[in-house]
DNA sequence: CTTCTTGCAAACCATTTGCATCATT
DNA sequence: AATGATGCAAATGGTTTGCAAGAAG
């Protein structure tokens, strides 16, 4: 099932339509392999000559938020970032603080604990999000000599 | 070694001046036992009698959470918390999405293997923060009924 | 006295919202 | 046609900042 049909079906069952720049919107963040922000996606739309106001950007990511399509992240940049969950691995970000890298990373023991202490209080989890901050591999070495 | 005494030294090293107002936001951040906002340290301090504006406010968290003394949390509320590590063992977050209720939790094997991904690649963590959104045990059964 | 601090108010910046106009079903 | 959707610009709200006045060493 590609992202659109589960958008459209999402729209659907809330008497929602699928306009041009909904649209837009959805293409532009699948085409990106990683997170992106509001403002990016308004530039980029734009240049593409598929322009949407910052309004209805923002209108159509809680959409997608809310439908499950996308997640929304806090890299701890002060404002939101989005990435889309449909197709991509469920995963956690190591952010170096020094020169902005966002690293990835799964693991499945940590996955595993969290089913387990949520188990354990009778907490429904519907989503989670881990931000490791610290220093990469090469801002490290810089900061260590 | 008192708090105080860990801010003192950290101040000292960077010349800067142990205020009222400084002193202040540490203590009453020490009362509590767990997480609080900015505004609410504001109101608090003014029912006191210990006055500080939002400026100063602002600024000392800063210099608190750059002395690690107090950590930054993110509780997905659109603004910041703040809770102090001194003394308060180390735990993550649940947050309940209905009644906004947060269950802190903690797990070694989560922190164990925090520890071995980053050492795998050559992350440098210096701090992390891990929420998970859902529903409670109380709100659940209002879920599902 | 020098340097750092404070408070105020204005500035900021991401995000939200009211409203008149426009488009999709 | 009817119901939603859009764009704009103004509003919002947490946080930051410039600056003149104040306090600590």
């Amino acid at each position: 099932m590609r992202p659109i049909d589960n958008f459209t079906k999402y729209l659907n069952a809330k008497n929602l339509k699928l306009t041009k720049e909904r649209n837009a919107v959805l293409q532009e963040i699948f085409l990106r392999p990683g997170h992106l922000e509001a403002e990016d996606l308004w530039h980029t739309l734009r240049k593409k000559k598929k322009r949407a106001s910052r309004a209805t950007i923002y209108r159509t990511l809680d959409l997608l938020v809310d439908s499950s399509i996308v997640r929304k992240v806090d890299l701890g940049h002060g404002h939101s970032h989005f990435e889309h969950v449909l197709g991509h691995a469920h995963h956690e970000h190591m952010i170096c603080l020094k020169c902005g890298k966002v690293i990835e990373f799964s693991d499945k023991k940590i996955e595993k604990s969290l089913k387990r202490l949520c188990e354990k209080s009778g907490f429904e989890n519907t989503s989670h999000c881990f931000q490791i901050f610290g220093y990469c591999r090469n801002c490290r070495q810089i900061t260590n000599s």
